[in-house]
DNA sequence: CTGAAACTGAACTCGCGAGTTCAGATCGGA
DNA sequence: TCCGATCTGAACTCGCGAGTTCAGTTTCAG
């Protein structure tokens, strides 16, 4: 049999390639799929192309192994969604069009597979790995809220919106936005019908611009 | 020894009381405190009085243990929130307040030790048990909106609020005044300080009543 | 009083999965 | 060419927990 250091077999997977990333990768597959419990360091081991020891040189534990994962999943979500957040315009030019666009992005992150998988599996964990989700808020949701007030900021700095508290206001926006989603696609366990993402985008940045929008004016706070 | 038929001792749970429900409490508080998977059998049944066979032959098996605890759950929850809904006036007299004292309710059901635990449950096993999911929400959150919506709808058609659709604006109301839970709570794992949770029932409402409050105009529909 | 139904407790089976061990293969670098 | 580090595969330990079995007890209706 000859040498075969010019090629790898894609499904054998020998070689120098990483192997710690493709565990990771066969690791956020798999505990997506089946949850912490369910997965299996052998399933995991396997679809990696890995043998189990290989694994556990690298991770140490399952538990470390899922700590990673999930970190590395919040960081490349928050990437995402800051990415999309970072092209809304500071110009109040068609502003509900534009947060709708970019309220359409944020959305589209939390309801891929993986965005959904994460959620669940950290609300799962969480009672169990309290110091988990503090890494993960502080890395995903955190990013993302901060980067938002900044941008609706800027547009309230220059007479778009109205605002008393950016953060807040941030907080709210996307909850209005993705207040339903749980409920369209039962916690991501079902695909959700394109005209009702758009509807539920749509009556979530009407609410929004109904209490910021600038034209108007804000009701007095009560005593 | 005479018969001991007129009080049944507490710790060791002879007699005739109702088994069922033993268990079922028995088993509500192991499975929240411990998760779906690591939730035993045998610390249930310890828990609730009772010998492992008596538990299987009232519920066969733990999957379905579990779906009966799921829908009681739900159904308790709901009702307790629906029970603070109703006390909701139908008159405007200081709207904002009877709506902050409503959400106050919503929300404190929600921040239960309970309420969080079903809720980080029904995550948990979502996507192994999607059957389970539509019946605690027909039994859950359903009955919840639908009530929300019917008292808004009352305070529009007299005028105290200038809605759209109640049914949208009962999602919305919750999603404001609900949405920061998560991020103060860590999930249910950490105790909430009655400022924050006060601070973030305000702020919600009051963006709600910015929103839909009757004095404001709506802005116009864009195109 | 009696017999069926429900309950008990303890021991048992059985499969699963985390983590380990080890002898050998493979690779990168010097 | 050779060393040390890394990887492999397969077999193994070990504990855990779901579900069962069974012989004996309690309860209650008739």
């Amino acid at each position: 049999m000859r040498n075969v250091n010019e090629r790898e077999l894609p499904g054998t997977g020998r070689g120098r390639i990483d192997k710690r990333s493709a565990i990771l990768d066969a690791a956020v597959k798999v505990f997506t799929r089946e949850g912490y419990a369910q997965a299996g360091i052998d399933a995991i081991a396997a679809a990696a192309g890995v043998a189990k020891p290989t694994l556990y040189n690298h991770f140490g534990d399952k538990e470390n192994l899922f700590r990673v994962v999930m970190r590395d999943g919040a960081e490349r979500t928050a990437n995402r969604i800051v990415a999309a957040l970072a092209s809304l315009p500071d110009d109040g030019q068609d502003l509900a069009a534009e947060l709708e666009r970019v309220a359409h992005r944020v959305v589209e992150c939390q309801l891929s597979d993986e965005g959904w998988a994460l959620q669940r599996l950290l609300y799962a964990e969480a009672s169990r790995l309290p110091d988990l989700y503090d890494q993960v808020v502080a890395r995903g949701s955190q990013p993302v809220q901060d980067v938002l007030a900044g941008r609706l900021s800027s547009l309230a700095n220059r007479g778009h919106l109205d605002l008393d508290d950016p953060a807040v206001a941030a907080a709210q926006f996307i909850a209005l936005v993705s207040g339903n989603l749980p409920g369209l696609s039962a916690l991501g366990t079902r695909p959700v019908a394109p005209a009702d993402l758009a509807t539920a985008v749509r009556t979530g940045v009407d609410t929004f611009l109904r209490a910021f929008g600038t034209p108007r004016r804000r009701p007095a706070r009560r005593p």
